[in-house]
DNA sequence: ACCTGAACACCGTTCAAGT
DNA sequence: ACCTGAACACCGTTCAAGT
């Protein structure tokens, strides 16, 4: 007669697991993964998990932790590399950084919220353990290589943040396509070097572009 | 006793002008000046105009396109180049690019709203223009030049954004510094290279480290 | 064409009060 | 310590209906 009063959500959800900072973040990629990250909001998350927004904030200080958390999950597939070479320390290194964007470029959206962070997960400390040993391994001065390797993981973020894709549409109608256009269409007289250089300012694939800016980033550092 | 029954609006604030973008933009462009690009919403644009929000999408497509034409607007006061010289393209490039990373530090916010844009103003394709042509005076081949652009401004705007300042904290809670004691005290055998490193890692002023990067990607541009 | 109020469909975060 | 419902203080954008 004296049953316990069994909240709802216990009666009905066959069995709800005690929140956790990594259950948190397990659901936060799943809903990432399978509607975008537009749709990972607090309110969103935690009626996924059976509670009010409130609880959330024991396990995050706010929303850019929780990105910040996802993307270190994330980078724990990007795996570790072995001993660097002397010999093709180059083009591994711009394998890595390119294995890195091809990940965010499945969700360009987590890549904008990254760029505003300064990510300090292990795996990320580790992806910039791996770059360091690599320019290390080049010959690249040190002083080079620690300032370098902030340059190097940034512009891959961008090159991510810009690639768009799918259900991820916050910039939407393509700003890509009109600059394209006012590009082609830059008249000699005002933008004479916009015009002169018009072509190539639109040749080349994201690949070719991506992986030239990191070489070239790279020799540069060396350089100077 | 007909009289027409005049907007309460009207009778109380001295001159309303007719709306317009430029207007739109001028008064998105002082609200955040005064008090943060965070305030600088479409419904407190259109209550700062006497309208409705409704309204202001006659003039601008969307958020994203309203921050372009900020910022386009702001690069007004950027000035332009004279003739670049094929002696001092180089420092006259730099001083070009942190003269647009300061303009910009005092706008992190739109900085970081840029980055996720494809800005197509006038001034912006002006600027593109003036560095272009620095780099043809500098004898850069057009492929590398064009492709470099790119890279040079993205970082510019990338560094502004992280700059932070003021009333204009999104990230809030300095996740700098947490990096900072984590690279500070990165065990040497998980973090071998972050540990040999991390003096250097945290070292420089950020015009030091942000004058050495565009330097340094020049460098590259020409190298490859 | 331009303008509008109201509505739609949401947000992040904090608070006081539980357990 | 952890958890919670409710509240605070907002959002961007669209719609139908004006002028």
């Amino acid at each position: 007669m004296s049953q316990r009063r069994i909240p709802l959500s216990r009666r009905e959800r066959p069995a709800k697991p005690p929140l956790s900072r990594a259950g948190l973040v397990a659901v936060a990629l799943r809903t990432m993964q399978e509607e975008g990250l537009e749709r990972v909001t607090m309110r969103r998350l935690a009626s996924e998990l059976d509670t009010g927004p409130a609880s959330l904030y024991v396990y995050v200080r706010n929303t850019a932790e929780l990105h910040g958390a996802m993307l270190d999950e994330l980078l724990a597939d990007l795996g570790r590399h072995g001993e660097p070479s002397a010999d093709t320390w180059r083009s591994e290194l711009i394998d890595l950084l390119w294995a890195y964007t091809v990940l965010l470029f499945g969700y360009p959206s987590l890549a904008r919220s990254v760029l505003m962070l300064r990510p300090s997960g292990p795996h990320y400390l580790r992806l910039i353990d791996t770059i360091l040993g690599l320019l290390h391994a080049g010959g690249v001065p040190v002083r080079q290589a620690a300032w370098g390797v902030d340059i190097l993981l940034q512009l891959a973020t961008a090159t991510a943040a810009e690639h768009g894709s799918r259900h991820e549409a916050v910039t939407a109608t393509g700003e890509e396509e009109e600059l394209a256009a006012v590009v082609r269409e830059a008249s000699p007289s005002t933008y004479p070097n916009i015009h002169r250089t018009r072509d190539e300012l639109l040749s080349g694939t994201g690949e070719q572009r991506g992986r030239w800016a990191f070489g070239s980033i790279i020799d540069g550092m060396r350089a100077s």
